[in-house]
DNA sequence: GCTTGACCTAAAGTTAGGTTTAGATATTAC
DNA sequence: GTAATATCTAAACCTAACTTTAGGTCAAGC
């Protein structure tokens, strides 16, 4: 059992953060003892570990609400859940994808303003054209400009 | 030249935003005419290009304005420019790297769901060891829980 | 000359995800 | 017993990035 000050320090969350999250229904699995003060239990921190991953991979506190409250109601809802997860795997996958491309975009813009660097200058570079592009360049470029 | 309804099918933005980004200062080149009508150029569209590759990598507007601020200035940010998407190249690796790390964590749960509804229940599935989980899944699961 | 449609501005409103404040209670340390 | 420390609540506040509103201008078509 945890007070809320341990959770946070070894979440490295916010402790109004912690309320915040109780307060919108995240932590179902949160107890008080006698004085109302917060227990958290392992359940809490896998939630928590849960809840941390979720966000990170862009899903709102609402969904992620509803989620928690599925595993709540028991196995009626786990196809719920599956389903959940699969169209989140998607999603990551497209992020990635996205940065991808953002990511050609930006190592071209690395290479470009490297020569800038180099010449001292924007001039020459400005209206370079595909063909005097080294050859990884060109592909960056391709990649970043079908975006 | 283009004006701001053509501009705003173009890059399927809204109009009040196409606004937004001009008042906040991040539309250098973009001119008016005799009416104070915005009239887009195509440096004005290749900078919509440069700020939606920015935002997308989660560059916040006010450093979007420094930078095509930078560009206004011309060959004496270069260095600064340069800077700017080296450090992005970097935030947006790292970003890729969480979002793999998360994307494990995720497919991981892909595979317990689909085992908890196949059994229709979670009961047998929830204090599996990792010694019990096929090979490749033990992998995402220890991925995702250094994250 | 009047209506329509696309543009304009300034200012207020919106949303998500917290964060801060103010005041109350409870446990521990001396 | 009293001071310090950690907890609690409700409610106000904050920030980024828009979005909406209200009212005004202007050129084209009838």
């Amino acid at each position: 059992m945890y007070t809320i000050g341990e959770v946070s320090e070894m979440f490295n969350l916010p402790i109004p953060t912690l309320r915040y999250y109780d307060k919108e229904g995240l932590l179902n699995d949160l107890k008080r003892d006698k004085s109302r003060i917060r227990k958290f239990n392992e359940k809490t921190l896998e939630a928590l570990r849960v809840i941390e991953c979720l966000k990170k991979s862009g899903m709102q506190i609402k969904d992620i609400k509803q989620f928690m409250h599925w595993c709540a109601i028991g196995d009626k809802t786990l196809i719920k859940r599956k389903e959940m997860f699969e169209n989140q795997k998607i999603s990551i996958e497209n992020q990635i994808k996205d940065l991808q491309k953002i990511l050609d975009m930006v190592k071209y813009k690395c290479w470009y303003y490297e020569k800038a660097v180099k010449d001292g200058t924007e001039k020459n570079i400005k209206n370079i054209t595909l063909e005097e592009m080294p050859k990884d360049i060109r592909k960056l470029y391709n990649n970043a400009h079908n975006i």
